[in-house]
DNA sequence: AGGAGAAAGTAGTCATGGACAACAATGTAG
DNA sequence: CTACATTGTTGTCCATGACTACTTTCTCCT
């Protein structure tokens, strides 16, 4: 068997998917273009189509494999912090601000997929990589850390300031040398603020 | 003088600018089109590239005069608000926020276009108008509800809060009526996070 | 005035890309 | 081994951004 291609390519749908991820880290989604990705992976412009009916689908479908990522890495931060809650949110926060420089156009990508209605899946995948966080939250309840009360409200208010590093990150509104600093500030200022109010 | 339309157009940038902007709120920037946009103002599908050079031209400024008049509403927001820090900041968080979900696909552009190079007018821009934020931290600096010490350390902390509830609102991660309890939550704990750690 | 240029619009063209349809090759199940 | 479903291919249509050459209008200088 050589390397020529057979008629099926045997998996499309994966390398599409792949080859995208690159273009899309390299170029942004912008620039993506189906016909491009049909050339890079050596089949005809109208193959893809059989697996994203259109642009938007193969976009969804990158942005789902992003929360999918995300969500393991979040968890593979959590898993390899010490068991103290402070050490794992310093762990999980910058995991996060890694993921979103290192994938500024994904994340984007992320984010902007979540707006188009009918994206059932998406939202799943959503969910499952934030979970983390919230679990993290009820830890710090557990051990005083936090004041207790609603976790969701208290996991909010982190989801927020760790995503507000990730955008002006991504924003160019930090420069990344100070990206370290910035993400121990908030989150010294979170504690800070979360210790009950007595 | 009737209605008719000269050769010259008479303020065919402006009217460009004013029909993209209307498009963008409506349909996002992916979906706006110098051609569609010629033809709704009466004009050859040549014509925008006197004022625009390309398409990322007519974004930019469009981001640019969105930073414009987000700045201007930070400010009035502050102008409204009593002279108190406490309020001030209530105020201009929650302006900030109200700009993020009216036009949130305008901010999404406001930010992604800093990516790009050669935008120094944008960079201006940007600069001013976040400009208030670093007054405000000042002010509570000077009244003592914030630590001393770098002010645009501590900005950056607050100025992360608000982008992050911003582009949660803007992403669908909360729903609208969570943002003013978000909001609140976020305000007392960066407050309670910032007095002296003493 | 009036005429030279600059400024602002128009018309035509090209290449690229997304969406779609008809058809061809391959896989699979009965 | 044959019918049918999958997966690719080719060809086409249309919209768009970018570019060029040409035309109309404005303005400013003498």
């Amino acid at each position: 068997m050589t390397t020529q291609r057979a008629y099926h390519h045997g998996n499309l749908r994966q390398a599409l998917l792949e080859a995208a991820e690159r273009t899309v880290r390299e170029r942004g989604a912008g620039d993506l273009s189906l016909r491009e990705l049909a050339r890079e992976v050596g089949v005809s412009h109208g193959a893809p189509r059989r697996h994203f009916p259109d642009r938007q689908a193969l976009l969804d479908a990158l942005a789902e494999a992003g929360f999918e990522r995300l969500g393991s890495e979040l968890r593979e931060a959590l898993r390899e912090a010490g068991p103290g809650f402070v050490g794992r949110l310093h762990a999980m926060a910058a995991a996060y601000v890694r993921f979103a420089v290192d994938d500024s156009t994904l994340l984007e990508l992320m984010f902007a997929g979540k707006h188009r209605e009918g994206a059932a899946a998406l939202e799943q995948a959503a969910e499952q990589a934030f979970s983390p966080i919230m679990e993290l939250i009820e830890q710090g309840q557990a051990e005083r850390f936090l004041e207790p009360g609603d976790p969701e409200r208290i996991g909010l208010v982190l989801f927020a300031t760790v995503q507000g590093i990730a955008s002006l990150v991504t924003g160019q509104m930090v420069r990344a040398d100070q990206v370290g600093e910035l993400l121990a500030d908030s989150i010294a200022h979170f504690l800070r603020g979360s210790r009950g109010v007595a």
